[in-house]
DNA sequence: AAGCTATATGCGTGCATCCGCATAGGCAGG
DNA sequence: CCTGCCTATGCGGATGCACGCATATAGCTT
């Protein structure tokens, strides 16, 4: 029951929600996720590393950058991700955030061309 | 987003989710969860009184009792219930604790014939 | 009214975050 | 090697629980 609640635990902050909002759409690095969300780099990181230490996410160095997706193998995150994914829909911040994500992978697409 | 991790919180604790899973197949009143969870009666009314303030739970007097049960009105709780008995299922002490519902519910059933 | 049962709450302690700020560690390019 | 970018972490303050213990409130019952 411990390992249930810990699992809560991580969902339980508004912040870890947005991220793993942007993060059930596209992987991204921390400098990423602190100018969508318009967060500090120290703050995201530290909320990054109690997703990693849940087992909810996990990272992946790239050169500079640390590349962080949802963990798939994850069964509780298997299992819980249609109720995420409507309870996001309801959700204008959540929105919001994504509408920043698409933004900059449309410049970023700019760029590469 | 804020009302989406103050939801995660009140399912954040071990207790919490002890009694959740019993309410989720009966309703029950202080004392019975008490008696099946091996707790304190304060710590369990405490309990209650945040599923309560949280919305997730209702209670209606009955003399002197207070029948404590799952709010089905709440959007979240509906949607995420699912979710929860699979969990429940894969927990021994949630079995264990329904072994106690079960025992209770018998007893109960003698008390009456 | 008194006594009993069921429930709620006040108080104090300890622990876990949540955050801002400053700083350390890791990796590329010149 | 040194500089700059990306990421992680140490520190301190503030807050919110979770719990045990004692006590108050509410409602039967006689």
């Amino acid at each position: 029951m411990t390992q249930l609640s810990s699992f809560f635990k991580a969902l339980a902050d508004p912040t870890r929600l947005r991220m793993l909002n942007l993060l059930m759409h596209s992987p991204l690095c921390v400098c990423e996720m602190a100018g969508m969300l318009k967060l500090t780099q120290p703050l995201v990181s530290r909320h990054l590393a109690y997703l990693r230490n849940s087992g909810l996410v996990e990272g992946s160095r790239q050169g500079l950058r640390i590349n962080y997706e949802l963990n798939e193998q994850h069964l509780l995150i298997q299992q819980i991700r249609p109720f995420l994914a409507e309870a996001f829909r309801g959700e204008a911040a959540g929105q919001m955030d994504l509408d920043n994500l698409r933004r900059d992978a449309a410049l970023q697409k700019d760029e590469i061309q």
